[in-house]
Formats: structure tokens, sequence, C-alpha cells
DNA sequence: TATGAATGAGATTTCATTCAT
DNA sequence: CATGAATGAAATCTCATTCAT
């Protein structure tokens, strides 16, 4: 399905806006065409059904997650410094877009199991990134070498996610990057050999 | 709303049963009736509404987890022992319920922002239970006593939660709560002074 | 699904008249159900779809046709007479409820292949009953021994199914049940022995 | 409608193929214009709607049918001849195109009712056709010189129309020409004087 | 002539809640 | 207290047709 168009776009965009704005379960097709300003028939030019489209949102979404961490840990850095970054490159992402921060931390999870195992595939990508930067720790000596490197990442991805959340959720009434560092030297001192 | 009735429970635990084996999107009143041996009007003589039912799920459910903290707390323990106590006593009526586990760790948060805000505030009387935990250590010595205390909470909070859902996610096919003590020395390790 | 309430008579009588009235393709359950003077989500106490309620309509009209040919067929009467009868009697009961005639004729062949499959299989039934009378023919040396039983089944059905179409389609701007007894003669005169 | 144009041919026969193959619900107007190598904008330039083109398709088709028996009666034979070479020529003709078979058998039937009655208007000219060889039959003495032409007209088509019904629907797995004498027998001696 | 992207109306079905018994 | 039959609102997706190029 022609993912190059605009309108493509478009459709994704405005399903971000829609769903942040109205919630998931009142983000009906209708509301999200006429964001996109198209037909309600052409979402399906775009999309195989609605499904498709909360896939595809957080897929390219995400996608711009994944590809931050990909320059980070491509750079010639210590572990810890790759993680600060990725902490304060996550938070950055989200604190600049208070839709999307909306959408997948609230809105997305009321999905149904289907549709959150589809989204749990992408998640696992960004995961194994996450996994790269610690195993690069543990072997530099860095993190602790006997660490469980599941509870490792479930620790760190676990304080992320929660303290995005409790952002979202009060508002965002407080700065979310200047928390970045005290996140990073916290689960650091975890991990720390 | 007749709490103290036999079929108010009845209610409840059908509902945990009904969700976690049909999911939260599956969950219907009538099913829930039928689980519970009763019509579905007589739902409505003790339950407001549907999100009723749910909240008071959780609120009862949650009710066991804030005594046993609350016994932990009492007792003359350091910190970190209460917070290792605190975590394996999380752990430990997860595991034993796998039916509740499901519930709180996965459909539960299929439902509406709205209902979800309703299940914060049952949850902030555990979360402050564990905030006094913190504090404890903080002047006590035992942990850093300049950590940003809600960033520590959700550290605390965000891993244990991660992990069990991980382990829920993972159909429970291995033990949650010998976990416990690893989660228990990565924790502390970042919070320690 | 209830099929003594008095409620599930209402609904398959609404349905043939409604059918009949606005068509098959504008015969909505909205519509149904307003004709049957119960709410649209009524229907589904007593249906499991649409198409359930289209072949209930057929297997209860139909279950008319088959009893009265039972009846017909008990009888101590030569085949010829016998046929003489079952031609009346068919054209009879849809002369008597134009509707009838119409959704039988016209609308219920617009259904899909599937529909029409189950609707052929409660035919089959009345099929096999006319066979009776042709086989019982044979024998008693009234028609044909050597002709062959499927063909003279088609050529009965398929003019009387014919006959019946034409008079609908013409408005019924004629007596369709004087018309039996030539039928019965042009259909016997082709069988006899 | 630019008749003699080869795309206009070329679009009916692609719509023979495509309601054959998918059912008539199933015969969206995209898929014929795939089929029949053009854009679907394009069919809009040789036919008005999608109804136009269904009525097309029966007129050409019907065309080589009246055209046959317009050949057939010319003839110089016995109605009773004619009628057996009308029948043959009617069962050899779909017996050779099952694609036609099908569409006109089954598949065209499930259209609406204000379809049907243009396709009759086609028929009429048809069955027209047929009574001339009745009439014939009757003044020659062949046929019986009382019977109501109507009504053997229904017989005659009607077996035919059921027999080859009957024989699309058992997936043409007997021969179809083969039973034309037996009809014709049949048929004879319920008109014959 | 030909294209094909875009349009937008329209219907089935579910299920929380009510209320007469 | 208890019942359970009845209610009725609400949303996804399809596809014939158009029209700018």
């Amino acid at each position: 399905m022609r993912k190059d168009k605009p309108k493509y776009k478009q459709i994704i965009d405005a399903a971000v806006i829609v769903i942040a704005e109205n919630g998931y379960h009142q983000a009906q097709v209708s509301k999200i065409a006429k964001q996109a300003g198209v037909a309600d028939g052409t979402i399906y030019l775009y999309f195989k059904n609605k499904e498709d489209i909360l896939i595809s949102v957080f897929q390219e979404k995400m996608g711009v997650f994944v590809s931050k961490l990909e320059q980070i840990i491509a750079r010639d850095l210590t572990a810890s410094s790759k993680l600060g970054l990725m902490i304060e490159s996550h938070f950055e992402l989200l604190a600049s877009d208070i839709h999307l921060a909306i959408v997948t931390q609230l809105e997305l999870r009321q999905s149904n199991p289907e549709l959150r195992t589809k989204i749990n595939d992408v998640l696992r990508e960004y995961l194994k990134l996450m996994d790269q930067i610690l195993v690069k720790g543990m072997e530099d000596g860095e993190f602790d070498a006997k660490m469980d490197i599941r509870l490792a990442r479930q620790m760190v991805f676990g304080t992320m996610d929660e303290t995005i959340t409790t952002w979202v959720m009060n508002d965002h009434k407080y700065d979310l990057i200047e928390l970045a560092p005290k996140v990073q030297r916290l689960l650091l001192k975890g991990m720390q050999a």
C-alpha cells in the first residue's frame, strides 16, 4: 500500500492526533479521515483496515526511535554514555510530540491483544538494540558482568516507561527531559560493576 | 451497594475469572453474571455499572496488597529488607493467582483512560506506602539522600511492573518468585547511598 | 432459538412482508424489526443473523407446502389425482399470499449462493415427496414406466415454477388457481403410459 | 455506446467470465475492467452503468440463441422436429460455454427485479419464436389444437430451464446434450393432438 | 479516448442497561 | 431481592461512479 505517497503520511499523522485528542475508543475512521482531509473510503486505499492504521502508526513512529538508537550505538562511546543518550533521545522525542506520547503511553495500550502482539513485535527491535548496549557495558567492565540481562533490560525499560507514563498522566506539567540525567544516574548505579 | 453480602464477592471473583479467561473486551456483563450464577439484572443491584465492577475488582484485590505492605512496614526492619519483602510479597501474590495477574497486568490496561484514572487512585495508596520505605531508607542513610524520590519510586514500580508483565506475557513459564532477590539487588544498588 | 414464542413468528411474517414490499436488497433488519413491532436488537434474540431470518422464512413457509403434500400423498388416490391436488394446493397457497409468492419466486432468488444452497436443502424435501407420486404412478401403470424420473420431476417442477413466476411478474392480474387443471392435464399427458 | 468497437465485446466477454468465476455479487466493475484489460473508467465510455453491462451481456448472448432459432424456424420441417432442434440447439450452446451457462442459469437471477424485468424483455423475443413453433404445430394438427398456448410455452421453457439449471448445479458432471431427445419426447407427448 | 485515484452513502450486529413481573 | 427479555445507539468497510489529467 503506497507508503511513499503523501496521503499515507497524512493519514498516519491524522491518526495520531485524533487518537490523542479523542482516545483510542473514540477514534473512528471517519474522524481520522476528516482530520487527514480525505474521504472515509480513501483510508482504505492506503490501509487494509483500521487495525492496519494503528500498527502503521506504531511502526512509522517507532522507526524513528529505532534509527535514533542505531545512530547512538554506532558512535564510539562508552556504554554508559550510550545509555544516557538513549534515555535522553527517547524522552526528547516524546516530549516534543505530546500527541505521540499520549498515544504510545496510554491509548495504544487499550487495543485488543491481537493488535498488542503486533505492536510488541515492533517494540522487540528496540529492546534488542537496548540489549546491545547492556552487553557491551558488561563486556567492557562498565556494568556488572554477572547481572541478569533480561532483568536489567526490564529495569531500564520499565523505569523509562513508568517515568514517561506518569509524566503524561500528570498532563506533562513538568519538564520530562530534565529528568533524563537523573534517570540515567539511577539506572547506571543499579547496573554498574 | 451491599459490599458485605456474599453475592458482592461472588461477582467480583467471577469478573476476575471472566476477564482473565476471555480478555477485557470479551468480558460482557452477561458472562460475568453467568459465571457468578446470578441474573444479568442482579449485577446492577450490587454495582452502579460495568465500570464500577472493574474498579471494585481492583480495589478489593489491591486492598490485599496494601494490607500486606502495611504489615511489612510495621515491622522493625531496615528499609532494604522492607523493600525486599515488598517485592517478594508482590510477586508471590500474583504468582499464586494467575487470573489476577493477567487481569492487572494486561487486561485492565485496555480500559479507557477514565477508568484507568480511577484505578490509579487506588494504586496511589500502594505507592504512598512504597514512598514511606524509600523515605525511611534515605533518612537512615541506607539510600542516597539526594535521590529524586519520585523517580526512585518510578524505577521501583516500573521495574517490578515490567518484570511481572513480561512474565505473564511469556505464559508464566518460568518462576517469577525466584526473580525477586535479583530485582531487589538491582534496585537497591541503584538507590543505595 | 425460541421458535415457539410468538415473536418468532411475528418476525418471520414481518420479514415476508418487508421483503415482498421492498425487495430483497432493500429489506434491512431495521425495517423488519419496525414491521414486527420490536427493537432491532430483539431480532437477534430469535435469529443468529440476517441470513438466519431468511432461511427460517423459507423453512417455515415451505413446511406448510410439505405438510400439505404429505397429507395428499397419504390419501387413497391415483397418482394422477395426487399430482392434480399437489398442483392445485401449491397454486392455492401462493395465490392466497401474494407477499409470499413474490418472496419465493423473485426475491429470495437474489440471495447469495450460500443462502441459496441452504434454501435448496429445504426444497429437496418437497421434491422427494413429488418423486413419491411419480414412482407410484409408474408402478401403478398410470405413468410411462420407462420415463426418466429426474426429467419428469424437472418438467413438473419447472412448469409449475415458470407458471407461477410468470403470474407474479404479470402482477398476478389473472387467476392462477384456474390454471391448475390445465397444467395438470398438460403434465399428465406428457407422463402417461 | 459504440457497440462495434472491439472494447465493447472485450468488456462483455470479461463480464461473463468474471461473473461465472466469482459469482454475481462478487463481480465488481473493477474486476471486469481488469479482466478486460481496461481501466475502470473506460467501462463507462461503453456502458451507462453496471446494470447496462449485465443487460448487454444478456442481449448479446441471447442474440445468438434467437438467430439460431430463427434459422430453425425458417427450415421446412414439422413443428415437432423444430421443437426438437430448438431444445438440442439450446442445450448445445450452453453446454459448450459453461461460463455462460452459470451466468444465465444462476448468477443473473440474483439480480434485482428491475434488472430481471429488463432481462425478460430480451427473453420475450425468444419466447415469441417458440410460440411460432407451437402455433404451427397446432395449425398442422400435430399439437393439441385446444391447448393453452401460454401454458404450453411455460411448460416447454420451464422444463428446459429446470433441466439446465439442475445440470449446472450438479457441476455439469453428466452430459446435458444427450438429455435433449428425452426432454423433447416428454414435452411432445404433453402437447400432441 | 483512456486513466485510476478519490469519493461517500449505507447496513449489520453487539451489549450495557432497564423495568415489569 | 431477583429475574431476564427487551432495548437502541453506534461504527467499519465496500464499491459504483466521477473527473482531472
